[in-house]
DNA sequence: CAAGTTTTGGCAACCGGTTGACAAAACTGG
DNA sequence: CCAGTTTTGTCAACCGGTTGCCAAAACTTG
């Protein structure tokens, strides 16, 4: 066996017994072939109830205004009868076609994403579609892996932060439509959003509440979003005549945050615009912990919007990113791309804005 | 079109225009055949270059042990040229195998399931199987349609809080391998977190932390967990000599929580448990709202441990459910199902335990 | 070394739809 | 009413593995 028996780690109690059911075969003996145990309908029952030749229902089933209305009918009716569903495999070996496609996250723990899986699942749910999940655990190899097994199953794939390299996507568009969310590679359609709105709107913000200098806590260092949020955030802080200083973190996460604090303190910034929420989450919880009060004493500034950035005391100031509508903007852009209209390979730009909660403000004045 | 186009809800920008890369063919016309552009190998191709005949190869790549040693080198090594891989589809199509099962939850937005289905899916991957994803919306229909649908094209199927008939589950049960998370099935294996110790050590501390009522507020009135959950805080509550009440809620999220405020301060309990950590955080926000401070003026315990439970101020105190267990747990059972020890059909229990934070604790002495 | 036993390999049918090529039928217009 | 055109239905090959059955080869044993 080539994999490892998955383990508990908290002595979880498994009990043989049997539940005092009848357990009358239930569950006991799976069905030996693919559909149920009265083995499923096919199109050439189909046929023989409706006394047509299998083609024939295979073409009225597939393609519409192939057959006559009355043997549409016919068939129709029969295949109601019978309750038929299309075996997807016998579909998938000559055509290709599968009706799925793959969605690859570089972190399921990582909440970013569970707003992109919703919406891209929504979306595949509603044209009927089928969403296949993978995670690549942060790693460019384990994704590449995850990417090539999936190319094999699924009519396209959607790439969520990916680490992999620019090349490596194109490789992989090439095979099968390939979208991409959270990063911009040429050829390559992709959704991301546009920091440009809601950073303005947050150091103008800040500006506005008297602060003079703004740190960033950047993200992992090969992260294209982090590239393009500190770029924001130099842009506008020139604009609005602001100094900007960059901080780096050592992993984007409530832990990295609380990591960073002492550094960000070190910067003497009164306000902190961090890469996600994540950071800024830890970033708080830290600083609260050493007896420094927010907004009073500095202002944090998350990204994302992510779920649960209005728990925190006070709660979070972010910058949304419309998660679920990258997740579905993702998925339409690829099922447009498998329905024909393949060539507009371009970028879907949504909007980011600012949030305005708790934990960004005025200084209070000193004293 | 069967499908509504999906709308997006913030004005995304889609700029028609080809990003100013060359865009030099890539990803513009996707390959037609199910595999990559250049025809993938097959068995045949195989045969061809280790001078076997076809079904040897399918043997020796299939059922080890079936070939000869030398043989056996022969195709691998071909293989490995070739770089092969199965066509999943041609393999499911006689066998009915396919190497996927299906998860299905009741609301991908409640981040209960978050870490069940991240379980599920790693240990899926670990055992070389994939995971396929749906949401039923929190509708009995929706998710037997879901399931329906999905039983096409999967070797088994984990429910997570299934909102169905218990018959719906066994008649599903009856096809393919079922497995249930958080409820409990007659005849069909499950994965429950065992709530007695967790609420025991919840109440133990609140009793010794002197409260003497405590309110229950409860979750869906169909859910399995719930009635688990509230008889489990009245076990303890009748060990521990404390008067547990118990208070319905509108809903299972935040908003629940906010609104049911009231109805837990007309109790006059000074500790609350409620039915999950999503309930317990809108209950503090409101109640922190009208100025009530916690843990001094009531205590507030959740249920579950998701991800947020520790951003608030202060930290919840919740019995924790070892969610990513039970999603591994569930895919565990299920795979050793699926590979022979079809029997034992028997609850998996998981442990629970109490996280002790700072939303509970003894009373402030009134002043 | 021959007879008996076990391996190993090859043939061919099969899973259940899809699709190109073609024949039959229905319809058009002169 | 017939030639020409369009619609509708049929046939058969194909997608790429899997597997039961049997023959050939390799190995054991008396």
């Amino acid at each position: 066996m080539p994999w490892q028996p998955a383990r508990f780690c908290c002595h979880p109690v498994y009990d043989g017994a049997v539940t005092e059911s009848t357990n009358s075969g239930a569950a006991a003996a799976p069905a030996k072939r693919g559909r149920g145990d009265k083995s499923a309908a096919t199109i050439y029952d189909i046929a023989k109830v409706a006394g047509v030749n299998p083609s024939t229902v295979s073409r009225a089933l597939s393609k519409p205004g192939r057959v006559s209305a009355k043997t549409q009918k016919l068939i129709e009716d029969a295949a109601a009868e019978l309750n038929y569903q299309v075996n997807p495999f016998a579909r998938a070996l000559p055509t290709g076609r599968t009706s799925t496609f793959g969605l690859i996250v570089a972190d399921i723990t990582n909440p970013t994403f569970f707003d992109i899986i919703r919406g891209a699942e929504t979306t595949a749910t509603v044209r009927d579609y089928t969403l296949v999940l993978a995670e690549s655990a942060e790693s460019a190899v384990t994704e590449l892996t995850a990417a090539r097994r999936m190319m094999a199953t699924v009519d396209g794939l959607i790439l969520a932060s990916p680490r992999m390299d620019d090349d490596d996507i194109r490789t992989l568009a090439r095979d099968k439509p390939v979208v991409v969310i959270n990063r911009e590679v040429d050829g390559v359609p992709c959704v991301v959003p546009e920091v440009r709105k809601g950073i303005g709107e947050a150091v103008r913000s800040l500006a506005a509440n008297g602060h003079r200098k703004i740190a960033f806590v950047a993200g992992p260092p090969k992260s294209w979003m982090s590239a393009r949020r500190w770029e924001g955030v130099r842009a506008a802080c020139d604009w609005s005549r602001l100094e900007a200083v960059r901080v780096e973190s050592s992993k984007p996460t409530v832990d990295g945050g609380r990591q960073v604090a002492r550094d960000v303190l070190a910067t003497d910034a009164t306000a902190v615009l961090t890469y996600n929420d994540l950071l800024a989450i830890g970033l708080m919880q830290e600083l609260q912990a050493g007896g420094m009060v927010v907004p009073d004493d500095i202002s944090i500034v998350g990204f994302d919007d992510i779920f649960g950035a209005d728990f925190t005391t006070p709660p979070l100031t972010t910058v949304r990113s419309p998660l679920g509508e990258c997740g579905s903007g993702a998925a339409s852009l690829l099922l447009d791309l498998l329905h024909g209209n393949g060539d507009p390979v371009g970028t879907l730009r949504v909007e980011t804005e600012l949030v305005l909660r708790g934990s960004s403000g005025r200084l209070a004045p000193k004293g």
